[in-house]
DNA sequence: GTGAAAGCGCTAACAG
DNA sequence: CTGTTAGCGCTTTCAC
């Protein structure tokens, strides 16, 4: 039932090397008669190489590892389809595996893929740079056996290895500015979580546009949130308290929880104030007032890291490249010129 | 710097029979020193089995083949989490693959699982009924290679493998019954696309409820959608006008289309109407007015698809299931008591 | 207790 | 144009 080569040279009267070189179109003067018979026989006996052993001896495994936070999330799914929808058309195959947020995680599943012979790999870390020891050892390993490896949206600590990712600040700066050339001065900015960088970056892109346009970067107007609903919720009930006219939310979740807030508060969003949201989730459009906000090329991102991963592997020597995608502005229906009262 | 048994071996001076036998802790008499010594040296090289290697004798390669339309739909994503969080669990790995919706690219893509000899694969396909020749090559190659698998949320056609999925009839009816219990008889239905079974399921759970409640089956109360926004908003104008006072839409995402358009017609969601979905996509909480809806087990079915597939692989004489989950009914904000006008 | 040797399915010199 | 042979890294019988 299963057949290997040697069932066909079996068959075909020849050797398993004429099979393989014939089976491996190799530029190999093989007469095109035995040539003809042996591909007929292997399609009748349904070969499928076996692929294992081919990687045993040619040390390449056409597989791809892809280590991320949590697939769930659909930020890493979209990225996720981006990678696999390229490196199916690259003849790999992707390993996938989820390490909850968890830095230990990424060092077992990095072992893990080592012993799998995986030929690259593509990762957004979750390792922390407090996780020092996982670091060192995860680098390590990298380096022991020399696997390329792409990261995608968030760098590993200690090393710059080829990098994906996205101009947060950029991002940041973009929203704001739309805020202000619709008018808004006092612009409320509601934070994500502190130790993450792409969040303080948004924040930096905030303050960058502020003072392009010399309004002065009010403390009192920044709400540090944690990229949860509430967060949201809670932030704008503080900023609109202190009569902001337009709020720019770190991620689309909280700009959710802003805009549920400010409707209890009677304002009318994209009138009374203007809100702006960072990641374009899918929910956005879906909204009954789909939501102005930043978009992040995620399914392009990841198509990206897999063509350069698979660069990489080819070309070890190839150097050190650090891709930043741009993001767009999405407008949308909750942001509006600035009317005074 | 990379190392192998042999590297082992030699640094130890003993055969590389030793050492395997030590390192996979077989029952076997070696003496406690050498065995010691050899952990030792391996740790100290930080040896990495070369399960390339291994699989091609041992014929198991710890690895799960994950085929499923497209990784950046949510329900998928979070299916494959439940998949690999088992899968981490019992040391396998998966190999994910997007079909897009192309039921011939299950074909293909089984076929390259299958060169990497997957021990088991687990399975949403996106063969159609229709789609003939595909089926029978798809059925004919898992025979073949007496292949372990696992079908979730949608069966193969012509073929009873071991399934798991969702009882979207008892959905459909779970969702009805809500609606004629908070007294509602007039209740307005916006179907899935008539070639989706789960489509259809839902639709009968729906006159299920009906017919307990011997409330007449009305067909002018409903509208076929498509599963998308747009159905949502264009079967909620029409069946307002018929008068219902509650909707049942079978999915969040034409809910959320009938949300909006009940709005534009001045209706109050929860008062003057009620909205029921299906799915309980992550939106639906965020909503500022978070819908009812009817919530599928995804992850569990995942974790479930990944544990049989498990067993089936130690067992393959086990007696085949069909695993049914059942969904549970979340209560939120759109829907409430019927009020008589 | 430990080792020699065969072999998993395949590729790749090298011969002929 | 085609075959012989060695070997990839590991497991597993069988012998010592």
């Amino acid at each position: 039932m299963k057949c290997t080569i040697k069932d066909i040279a079996k068959e075909a009267g020849v050797s398993i090397t004429t099979v393989s070189l014939v089976l491996n179109n190799k530029p190999c003067r093989v007469a095109v008669q035995t040539r003809e018979n042996i591909i007929k026989i292997s399609k009748r006996l349904h070969y499928k190489p076996n692929s294992t052993a081919k990687a045993l001896v040619t040390k390449k495994t056409q597989t791809l590892g892809l280590i991320i936070p949590d697939i769930s999330n659909p930020f890493f799914s979209e990225l996720a389809k981006g990678v696999e929808m390229e490196a199916q058309k690259n003849n790999y195959h992707i390993i996938f595996c989820n390490s909850n947020q968890n830095g230990k995680k990424d060092l077992t599943n990095l072992e893990l893929l080592i012993s799998k012979q995986i030929d690259g790999l593509i990762i957004s870390t979750s390792l922390n740079n407090s996780d020092t020891k996982y670091i060192n050892q995860f680098n390590r390993l990298i380096f022991e056996n020399e696997l390329p490896v792409v990261a995608v949206d968030r760098k590993i600590p200690n090393k710059n290895y080829d990098t994906v990712s996205l101009d947060h600040r950029e991002g940041g700066f973009l929203a704001t500015m739309h805020l202000l050339e619709l008018g808004h001065r006092k612009i409320g900015c509601i934070t994500g979580p502190t130790d993450s960088d792409s969040a303080n970056e948004r924040y930096k892109g905030y303050i960058d546009a502020l003072s392009l346009y010399d309004v002065p970067h009010d403390k009192s107007l920044v709400y540090h949130g944690d990229y949860q609903i509430n967060s949201g919720i809670e932030g704008c009930e503080e900023l609109i308290k202190k009569g902001v006219s337009a709020i720019f939310a770190c991620n689309d979740m909280m700009a959710c929880g802003a805009i549920r807030q400010a409707r209890l508060m009677d304002k009318i969003i994209g009138k009374d104030i203007s809100i702006i949201g960072f990641d374009n989730i899918s929910i956005c459009e879906i909204l009954d007032q789909p939501l102005t906000t930043i978009h992040q090329p995620v399914y392009e991102m990841g198509k990206n890291a897999c063509e350069l991963i698979i660069t990489l592997i080819n070309e070890p020597r190839s150097k050190n490249q650090l891709i930043k995608f741009l993001p767009t502005l999405i407008k949308r229906a909750t942001t509006n010129t600035y009317i005074e009262d």
